[in-house]
DNA sequence: TTCGTTTATGCAAGCGCTTGTACAACTTTT
DNA sequence: AAAAGTTGTACAAGCGCTTGCATAAACGAA
């Protein structure tokens, strides 16, 4: 047994001459407490330096004001971005925010799991893990009353849940007809792993446009990224530029393979727009400056964040009351069209 | 009174058939505990879904695995890379991570400091809001045995603290150097608020090099940016550019405003770096891919992270032992040199 | 003056876990 | 066979707070 370090209530209560539960009632401002005492209590807590131990509140109430937020990594903008804008509506309710980094791992996802749940979150945002293909670990959160709001890449297996999404399909629809509309004829696409929800939606959409538009949709012009990152895309690009019957336009699952998508290019002598349209998803702060400036698709990060702790939240108070109705919210996205696609003048 | 709502020792113990206090030490394997009872009791904790309940132990044992971080914001690259490193660094130690955003705000920079006390965090991580000039919430932090240790952002106000940071002055030193060496002479300055010591230390190694080299310090191209924002950079380089008397390089305070120096260079028809020679601090993701791309200082948010939480937590479990030593780290930075100030053809 | 009310405070149990200490059941030593 | 060690486990207090209920004080009404 540890002795007890700090001022606590019982401090406070002999300082005043109280009980400890005329102490934490006067700070809790319960309105039995005459405001007298209240005042001679607060007075003395800031005299003593007392703070409060979040702890012990917890424990007692059996509740924290703490949300969990579990995304696959932070040195992405759009999943910095949207943590920002968590972190900063949940300050709004009075919560904090435990961040857990997956690092796409479905292993991590569990332990961090464990550990939220070991916490006794209130709730948990999480957008999944590349990886993620099974959800129990979610389940186990909700047996244990932990409410939890799917980000963007979600699941259709874990029903009753709030999702907030963009329209997947409907986004990577409409940027292949932008690239269609601009003339571009023979696209290709770069997609994430399709086992996630999200990447096989918009994998879809891109489908559907060509098929749409009568063009082709070549096999060998459909590649899968594994991370996406850089250097994936760099990888990729070189596959596709240098195949004999080449693309003239890449849609690519984000922009960083974007970006090394067009430097690739032009590394390879391909002139971007004129012999290359290229698109991409995720907006990221630099896509205006780069030269050619890169045509993307905008994710609302700061409007998911905040629904996302706004129904988050919702749903912790709901128990009261009765059963919460479970939504999907989708987002409207934005195509932002720069140099990267302006095959037309008009462009 | 709450009542009970999730499995507990208690039911683990029945389930079993021995006291909670076997139970609790089996699961903390105690070395008291039969083998035999120990995995009869990880049996039943399994079997019953039992999850430890974390807020109880920290609260029974006094101390918690969980760190603090306070950022001024996150949707900064080297913020949320630092960021990113912190929460990698403290999983592999067992630590959870909390995050804070103070918006650069002092007010909020102490509220949370409040909360992580409350919480009872085992240790903190901070950069010092823009705002903070007086520093008693951490010394009310240290004063509850709430470890801190500073990164980046620090002050010599506050003596025992251990303190991650990069050597300013010389890199500011080097930085101009830089400039000079490419042959440029009337140069600008684009300061953050030198109230804080890191851009009082930059300007100072700025005014050094420029002493040195025999160039004059002109009062009107030092500029003081407010929050170093995007619009920020814009508005200072706007000022600077319709001087009589121009600059023709500009040493900016981070790389967004060294960006929208460039942008707003080329509005004004002014050629980079030709005319004008830009270096930033903070590399960005895409500094190497703008067009002129942009020469600046890495900062390396990865060893810093590291760092910090391996500080910490040594400070953290130093207790026992006796003192501990507090340390001034200083870290290297790199210059990057790209385009934007290859005034030489060597360059 | 007495009694029902209201108002303000205290008592004590409980949240789920850790841990110092006591103790029973064995095993070993003498 | 008794004394002295070893295990292995249980008991109970304690961490700091909340909260249902009891109670005391103060008040106006009867």
């Amino acid at each position: 047994m540890k002795k007890k370090t700090r001022i606590n209530i019982y401090d406070v209560a002999a300082e005043v001459g109280v009980s400890i539960s005329t102490v934490s009632r006067a700070l809790n401002d319960d309105a039995r407490i005459s405001p007298k005492t209240k005042a001679k209590v607060k007075a003395a807590a800031m005299k003593l330096g007392f703070q409060k131990n979040a702890l012990a509140t917890s424990l007692s109430t059996n509740q924290t004001k703490v949300i969990g937020v579990i995304v696959p990594q932070l040195n992405r903008e759009f999943l910095s971005s949207l943590v920002h804008n968590i972190e900063e509506a949940a300050f709004e309710k009075g919560y904090s925010v435990i961040v857990c980094q997956t690092n796409n791992s479905y292993e991590r996802e569990k332990t961090y799991m464990d550990t939220l749940i070991a916490s006794r979150v209130a709730g948990i945002v999480a957008t999944l893990s590349l990886e993620t293909e099974s959800f129990e670990h979610f389940e186990k959160a909700r047996e244990q009353g932990i409410k939890v709001v799917l980000v963007d890449r979600v699941t259709t297996s874990l029903k009753g849940t709030t999702k907030i999404v963009i329209d997947d399909y409907r986004t990577a629809f409409e940027g292949t007809r932008h690239l269609i509309d601009q003339g571009y004829t023979q696209i290709a696409y770069v997609s994430g792993p399709t086992k996630q929800l999200l990447y096989a939606d918009r994998l879809r959409g891109f489908q559907q446009a060509m098929k749409e538009a009568g063009l082709p949709v070549k096999q060998e012009w459909i590649k899968y990224g594994s991370n996406l990152s850089f250097a994936d895309g760099t990888r990729i690009a070189d596959e596709l530029l240098k195949l004999k019957e080449r693309p003239n336009a890449i849609f690519t699952a984000n922009n960083l393979t974007a970006i090394s998508t067009i430097a690739h290019a032009e590394e390879l002598g391909i002139k971007v727009p004129e012999q290359l349209g290229v698109i991409g998803f995720s907006e990221e702060p630099f896509s205006a400056f780069m030269k050619p400036s890169v045509t993307s698709i905008r994710q609302p990060s700061k409007a998911m964040g905040q629904l996302a702790v706004q129904k988050l939240i919702e749903e912790i108070n709901s128990d009261q009351n009765g059963s919460y109705i479970h939504q999907k919210v989708v987002l409207d996205t934005e195509l932002i069209c720069r140099d990267s696609t302006r095959l037309r003048k008009s462009g």
